[in-house]
DNA sequence: TCATTGATGGTCT
DNA sequence: GACCATCAATGAG
């Protein structure tokens, strides 16, 4: 094996527990990782959304704490994953301190191992990781579920926009909380 | 290329 | 009963 593709791994409970818009920046480029029947499922995260806690309009937890949203009310580094629309599933990783309610959406990653077709989109990801309500609360310091540095980092430049689907919130539908990497095919379309 | 709509179910009012 | 952090299929231009 070259020395420059260090085996993947976890990253620490620290690098979750930050300013959640850093976490969504810093996001871009990890490898998510989830083996499941010893196979092992890699994706390079190209794409996510910040959500700011109880104050943002757009974010589940403005409705309060449920048992819905408990988990992004937990510590960080567990996934907050819920079912939209009755179809699909959204990943989202839940940051900050305990209690604060925030938390990165995972919209699109670009597959690098054992994954079969597009993850242009939060629903497309889930159903292609074999992700649902089992992973509810999971957590991401886990041997089976995780978010590791790349095994090839590479430079890339970071593009913000306002996040999508979240008409409703107000002024906090203009806030620039959606990161992706310029140029990346994989990047969900609208 | 863009706008519209159906699928489908959990959560909250 | 309404709303939804979506996706794919459809049809008009």
């Amino acid at each position: 094996m070259p020395a420059s593709t260090p085996a993947l791994r976890p990253l620490p409970r620290s690098f979750y527990a930050r300013d959640t818009q850093i976490v969504a920046r810093e996001l871009l480029g990890m490898y998510l990782v989830h083996i499941v029947d010893g196979v092992e499922q890699v994706g390079r995260i190209v794409e996510t959304e910040a959500y700011l806690g109880e104050h943002d309009r757009a974010a589940h937890s403005s409705r309060g704490r449920t048992a819905r949203t408990e988990a992004m009310f937990g510590p960080p580094g567990h996934a907050y994953v819920y079912m939209i629309y009755g179809i699909h599933y959204s990943m989202n990783v839940v940051t900050e301190r305990e209690g604060h309610a925030s938390g990165v959406l995972l919209r699109a990653i670009e597959p690098v191992r054992n994954i079969e077709g597009r993850c242009s989109g939060p629903g497309l990801l889930c159903r292609a990781l074999g992700i649902d309500r089992r992973h509810y609360g999971h957590d991401l310091l886990s041997a089976d579920l995780y978010i590791s540095l790349p095994g090839r980092p590479e430079r890339f430049t970071i593009v913000r926009r306002p996040r999508v689907g979240v008409h409703y919130a107000g002024v906090w539908a203009r806030r620039l909380l959606r990161f992706y990497i310029k140029g990346n095919p994989h990047v969900s379309r609208r």
